[in-house]
DNA sequence: GTTTAAATTAAACGTTTGTTTAACTTTGTC
DNA sequence: GACAAAGTTAAACAAACGTTTAATTTAAAC
């Protein structure tokens, strides 16, 4: 899937005023004008609108999947929890506004077509999630039963809501600038997940 | 604020819209299809179609704060922690269809006004975790240093990325029914939350 | 039973929507 | 420099949008 200068500043346009603005509340029009091309062009090159958010997926959504060769080379559980959390928190932040359409547009009924690739990538991180821990129980670092969608949903939410209340939270950790608050994820927030997923499968009671 | 039968019809029937399709993706005529009324009568009632939307979440809005005095009764800490958990997210998942309403609509910059009352309610719930932990770390049971807003975003965040991907986990924690998953919620997904609170704050390392 | 206000309706309003057309310009090939 | 293909444009398209109108029905008050 190789795209041209001008099929490229239209998916860049689409990708910020679907984050901003949402599917729906986006016209083509919208869409040229933040692109600074004809209305046209969308068509000509992508068929349709709805054709347009496809080929935004594809283009975009291929290869964040966790490294797996990475966590290969860690040996201590507790530290594969951190490298693990570390992978994927910068790189759903780097991907933010990606995230933040997928959510919306896949919670709702309408686009169940594009949750198929978002569902490829929840099953991959899922499964690294249950091989790290599965290993860390076979250590006889971690308790045994609790399961990865569990702890999978507490990571992706627990992130996901920084990006939803962007603006509230912003203002309660009186951050007054973007840069500033996409650092506090991958450090701050990083090491909170890590420290509630390393206490929670060393959790005595 | 009171509202006859034939209002009650429109703002149920916007709030199951809105909550599938989305504000963006559901017509003036959708709703008043789906409420058994004629097209006029939403602006007759409402005056327009975004009037229409903050009469919804005055209406809906206001009280499902944490009840403070249901806690107030309790002493050990760890229950404390219990009950509130279990209380948010009842409280959460018997308004889900709101909750999925404003996640969206507010992460989207075109309507920042509709995020005041909400958060109002999360400035609220955050003083009341707020409340319990402190009151857990001068009892000695709990450590300090921990930021109320990180727990209150991974409980919120936790709970709310079952919402988002409600269809994504019903099929992959093999439940065939919504009853089944919001009884899940209820109680699996509460108890591991309580638990992953509680393993954070008593954490040794 | 008449009067007055509220409720309800089908039809029309002017915009905006996504999409297509047909004319025009640019680009590369021989 | 002629030709064909690709790129680009303003204008027009029908459909859907939120909203308003003007006529009609219902309900309540006296």
């Amino acid at each position: 899937m190789e795209f041209n200068e001008k099929q490229i500043d239209i998916l860049l346009a689409a990708e910020r005023l679907f984050a901003t603005k949402g599917f729906d509340g986006t016209s083509v029009r919208d869409i040229a004008n933040e692109a600074n091309v004809n209305v046209a062009m969308i068509n000509y090159y992508f068929g349709s609108k709805d054709k347009l958010l496809d080929t935004f997926f594809e283009w975009r959504v291929p290869d964040f999947m966790i490294n797996v060769d990475e966590l290969a080379l860690i040996d201590n559980a507790l530290d594969k929890i951190d490298a693990m959390v570390d992978r994927s928190i910068k790189s759903m932040n780097s991907h933010r506004k990606l995230y933040h359409i997928i959510t919306i547009e896949s919670s709702l009924k309408q686009r169940m077509l594009i949750s198929e690739a978002f569902r490829k990538l929840k099953l991959h991180n899922l499964e690294v999630i249950s091989s790290v821990i599965n290993e860390g129980v076979k250590q006889g670092v971690f308790k045994d039963g609790y399961d990865p969608i569990l702890i999978h949903s507490m990571m992706m939410g627990t992130f996901m809501n920084f990006q939803m209340n962007h603006c509230f939270l912003q203002d309660q950790l009186h951050i007054d600038n973007d840069e500033e608050y996409a650092n506090y994820i991958e450090t701050t927030l990083t090491e909170f997940i890590q420290k509630t997923i390393k206490a929670l499968l060393t959790y005595e009671k």
